[in-house]
DNA sequence: TAGCTTCGTTGGTGTTACTAACGATTGCCG
DNA sequence: CGGCAATCGTTAGTAACACCAACGAAGCTA
């Protein structure tokens, strides 16, 4: 009785809908979605990258990725050019308006956590980001 | 720096996102999606019930929930009638051969789970269960 | 040079979540 | 009783995300 309740799988799938719903929502405040600070984070953590190491870097399918980049780039938060050493691949670059955007959507993405996290106690978050990341690492993780 | 990495609604996210995966792919072999599991479990543990019954119970969508039933109706697992003591509702039965798929598609789960926690120990899983319980609980969820 | 691979790109698919609107029915209220 | 609001199932549509296949251009290698 109350499989539902009970299964890893679905409680997993509940908690996680719920966090994308307050993301997304409040990342919309910012014109933003989730895989637009995924390649903006990692731009800024890990330099310019050409389009297949951010969607390594990100998990972004490489078709997505330009997808997100085409909507960067005309907001100007970031700079496509070739590279010259390989004609194949372009540079992304964060450009000065990205960065700021990039705080902003840090900023954003506090507050969820916070909201989130709110009902469980600060040890209690520290065993849920090692547990969540533990499965992470197990099974196949992009980054 | 590694804020992807730490960010707590990235990890839920793509914990579920592999959980998710490994569910359909493995519900796929029997020719199921998690919504199908979903509404026959509930069926199972609640009895009959009319279709925006299901929709709250699930917290699968009403309009979705006419799809599914489609679907399982036309596998047999399922039996729609009309509800003669209030005729804008249908009264949702699971069938035998309903039951026996839900039996099948438990096992199946059970597998999954089992492949999706194996690198936690048994207090670790009860750990993470009840986290997450407790995320799931604080905000509104379904059922 | 020929052939394989990589890169960005286009154009799809499927699942999930969610909204709007409709006709039919029912319950409520005046 | 009669009208109105709410409910129910249904259709149709949107959006985000994850993922796949195939293409031409460019690079690498045998």
């Amino acid at each position: 009785m109350d499989r539902l309740r009970n299964l890893r799988t679905r409680l997993l799938s509940l908690a996680a809908n719920h966090s994308d719903r307050l993301v997304n929502e409040a990342l919309a405040t910012a014109d933003a979605r989730k895989w637009h600070y995924a390649v903006l984070a990692t731009l800024a953590e890990q330099g310019p990258a050409s389009q297949s190491q951010l969607s390594d870097r990100t998990g972004i399918y490489r078709s997505d990725v330009v997808a997100v980049l085409n909507e960067l780039a005309t907001r100007g938060q970031v700079d496509r050019a070739p590279n010259p050493a390989d004609r194949r691949q372009n540079v992304i670059t964060l450009t000065p308006a990205g960065r700021r955007q990039l705080g902003k959507l840090d900023r954003i993405l506090s507050g969820v956590e916070e909201e989130l996290l709110a009902p469980l106690t600060m040890p209690e978050r520290a065993q849920l980001t090692r547990l969540l990341t533990t499965l992470v690492d197990h099974h196949g993780h992009p980054m």
